[in-house]
DNA sequence: GTACTATGTTAGATATGGCTAACAACATGA
DNA sequence: TCATGTTGTTAGCCATATCTAACATAGTAC
């Protein structure tokens, strides 16, 4: 087959998302699962930054394809903003249970560091430490000897 | 002791470094390291950016009394800038090391993961995994049934 | 149904961090 | 010593990501 110049093609042409543009993304999937879409203000005020920066983030993910919105219109997640928020929170919720349960994080630090880890590790990175917590966390809590270990050395 | 307004204080007036000029400082320490000063178009070389990025950033960070340089003038590193610089390699030593040898990312993956997470983890964060780091590694080269067990989860 | 309040939009500013292109300084060899 | 090449600087551009302030729309309450 033939890929001819100009030609609109599948995958490929995601645009890879910013950090600030993920946490939008990821924003507007928690207001979506809540009330089955999300408003401009509900953003602004999560992320504590004014309307018109969410406006433009809001612009910047709707011309991706990954929200649907118009002016004025409720917001709600394409597929593909859905996939792309759903990975993004499945690796917050890794490191954030991590340096919760078994690092004993305060829960702040704990969302801080995953906030921004989630960004901007790699898939295979991500792929493999998960694996790595998985086993950590199995043996924390299976094996009183490695526990008492580990939490001597943390506290 | 009153602290009058505009008076010039010590360590509390250290200015927060981005990770950009993060890594023009790290940059500098090696090439010090190992000349005992830095070039500007070292500097380029070794980041893939163009020379007046660097004097941008070299400015910054000479305002900020990270590093002695003035116009033309080789580049050498204040007692502030040595102590920044160290305290970000280390990180980057810490979690390249555990994503080489145990999590066993390739070079450039753990480089590129790394050289990313030095910039924004926290102190205690680092704190505490450096010294789970350390507790695993230790496990995996003296306990030959948990370094079979993660050998075999990661492969 | 009109006026007020919420909410959303736009325009224009600032800061960072990159770029290119043109210019300035320095160092070296003939 | 001066021409040349390397190195460093400056000016001006672009994009992201924020902000404020002014404006527009929508919804509600009387």
């Amino acid at each position: 087959m033939v890929v001819e110049a100009g030609m609109t093609s599948s995958i490929e042409d995601t645009v890879t998302l910013t950090p600030s543009q993920e946490n939008y993304l990821k924003t507007i999937y928690i207001k979506v699962s809540q009330d089955g879409y999300a408003k401009m203000s509900d953003i602004a005020n999560m992320l504590s930054v004014q309307k018109s920066s969410v406006n433009t983030a809001l612009n910047i993910l709707a011309r991706g394809g990954y929200i649907n919105y118009t002016p004025y219109s409720q917001i709600t997640l394409t597929e593909l903003g859905l996939d792309a928020a759903k990975r993004i929170i499945e690796k917050f919720k890794t490191m954030d249970n991590f340096f919760c349960n078994i690092l004993k994080l305060s829960k702040e630090e704990a969302a801080t560091n995953s906030c921004r880890i989630e960004h901007i590790i790699s898939e295979e990175l991500f792929r493999k430490i998960s694996k790595f917590f998985e086993f950590t966390e199995e043996l924390y809590l299976n094996d009183p000897d490695y526990k008492k270990k580990l939490d001597d050395l943390l506290s």
